[in-house]
RNA sequence: GGCCCCGUUGUCUAGCGGCCUAGGACGCCGCCCUCUCAAGGCGGUAGCGCGGGUUCGAAUCCCGUCGGGGCUACCA
């Protein structure tokens, strides 16, 4: 609406499970392309065909896809400037590097990787800026003969010349490199395999790239990026706008990884997040919509994102915060559905077969409006709720449970209750709760607490249950009196 | 080392010169509710890194300083 010229793209490098902050980024190109209308591209970058495995694309793909980001050109629904696997493109890539070398805006380069080492040491310790000291810049026919004698595969470096580059990131506002720390860069290995300083520049301009939001980390090679449209010839008005987005951070204020956090989106979601907890989570992570709204859906993301408001500063992650906004949204999740995502979780502990009864999916929609406000997780759901689902014979109560709460005292509780529900007439809430008031608390003179903890522990095994009245009726009258004649 | 980015409570942030004795959220603590655990309600804790300026007035602008981070690859 605002500006259908508006396009955005996602291109990860698959090199291992998409992580926090691979989403934060994709998250916010989503956003700003569908907040302005625009179009959202989903590119692979898997140039480096040493680390990226059909694996980690596929598994990237289906993460996307699994947080609902949905783009709009990309792997699985093509596109008019596909393909948008850069592995596809190699020859696109090679045939840009040949315009380069004879346009004299790239060169080869016969430096060996040693040699380059040797040298970068050598400028370091003489205090000069690191960087390709542009021997091979120009090399006589003669030197080229000798380097080729000596079996020599030359990279094609890209000819940086002297000066400044400027651009204004969207974020961080005008940026100004001068090139004495920009040296000449690789575009091509000796293998002939094409590097990201090429593809992405190439691709960007060839897929009508407008707007570039990306992790702040590439934010030092953007010169590079905008010395290969130059080369390519595009009018500095089309280049790409940037915005560069600041870390998301562990907890010990390093880069997140393993050691001080999960980062694999994938293991959120097999530990019972939902991708909207995630998303609304990530939203805040670096932006804010600037009112004291925190709770937004994927649409109101949308709605409200803009780049200006994306902070500079770099963020933590914090789990706990993560948790909090995972319970709220399970609990706005009407039962219905809650019971279809709880679903896969009760599965994978056996707890629900692989083609679900009809009155197992009638239990466990019953049970799950008792839990809902008491999980922060999906994952939580089948251990609060599993006495409902275990054969009788395999029911059993907690060693912990039944040490603290099944004390001798307990015994004529259990006994009461037995003799209270036997007779009743109808098993619902109202009645099973009446019965056993009357007959503990007003009968015995015992305290709520010492009445219901030892029919709790002998009705769902645990200390800690859903409620319960609203457990023993889901239980049924036999199966629940039979666990507690079992104490007797 | 060089170049670059960043700096509001423990964490995420609001703030874009007076509305700020700095607001919200998570966390934490206390109280209430209560059949356990939660949820919910109420209250509390804690912050503008530091030093100079500019200004009648600075969390907000400038300089310096310190601290954190990134880049410095035939990774992305």
């Amino acid at each position: 609406m605002t500006n259908p010229a508006v396009r955005v793209r996602f291109a990860p490098s698959p090199t291992g499970d998409l992580h926090v902050g691979n989403i934060r980024t994709a998250l916010y190109d989503w956003a700003y392309a569908r907040h302005t209308n625009g179009t959202f591209v989903f590119r692979i970058e898997d140039t480096d065909t040493t680390r990226v495995t059909d694996e980690y694309v596929a598994a990237a793909i289906d993460t996307l896809k699994w947080l609902g980001l949905q783009w709009d050109e990309g792997p699985e629904v093509g596109g008019v400037h596909g393909p948008y696997l850069q592995s596809q493109r190699m020859d696109i890539y090679a045939d840009w590097a040949q315009r380069f070398l004879a346009a004299g805006d790239a060169y080869h380069c016969y430096c060996s990787t040693d040699e380059l080492e040797a040298r970068r040491e050598a400028q370091k310790a003489s205090g000069l800026p690191p960087g390709y000291d542009g021997k091979c810049r120009n090399l006589s026919v003669a030197e080229i003969a000798a380097y080729e004698g000596q079996g020599r595969l030359p990279v094609v470096r890209m000819r940086m010349p002297s000066g400044t580059t400027s651009f204004t990131d969207l974020i961080r506002g005008e940026m100004t490199f001068d090139h004495d720390y920009v040296p000449d860069f690789v575009l091509v290995r000796a293998d002939g395999s094409p590097l990201y300083t090429l593809a992405v520049a190439v691709d960007d301009i060839l897929m009508k790239i407008t707007h570039v939001l990306r992790g702040e980390d590439l934010l030092s090679s953007t010169p590079r990026q905008l010395r290969v449209y130059d080369a390519m010839g595009v009018d500095p008005k089309d280049y790409p706008k940037f915005a560069h987005l600041p870390f998301v951070m562990g907890q010990d204020n390093t880069k997140l990884s393993k050691r001080n956090g999960e980062v694999s989106i994938a293991w959120y979601r097999n530990h019972g997040f939902l991708p909207e907890a995630i998303c609304n989570y990530l939203a805040l992570l670096g932006w804010s919509p600037g009112d004291n709204r925190e709770n937004v859906s994927m649409q109101e993301i949308t709605e409200l994102f803009t780049v200006e408001r994306v902070g500079k500063n770099p963020a933590r992650f914090d789990m706990k915060k993560l948790e909090a906004i995972n319970g709220d949204k399970i609990r706005e999740l009407p039962a219905a559905e809650l019971a279809l995502r709880a679903l896969p979780f009760m599965q994978v502990e056996h707890l629900i077969g692989a083609e679900p009864t009809t009155s197992e999916l009638t239990v466990l929609e019953g049970a799950i409006p008792l839990i809902q406000e008491r999980v922060v997780t999906l994952a939580e759901i089948p251990n609060l709720i599993s006495f409902l689902f275990v054969p009788e014979e395999k029911f059993f109560i907690e060693p912990e449970s039944s040490a603290r709460v099944l004390t001798p005292e307990s015994r004529p509780i259990i006994e009461a209750s037995v003799a209270a529900l036997t007779p009743l007439s109808s098993w619902d809430v109202a009645s099973i709760e009446q019965a056993l008031r009357d007959a503990l608390l007003v009968g015995m003179g015992v305290k709520p607490k010492q009445a219901f903890g030892p029919v709790r522990v002998a009705i769902t095994g645990a200390r800690i249950s859903p409620p319960l009245f609203e457990s023993l009726q889901l239980l049924g009258r036999e199966r629940s009196l039979l666990r507690l004649n079992a104490l007797l």
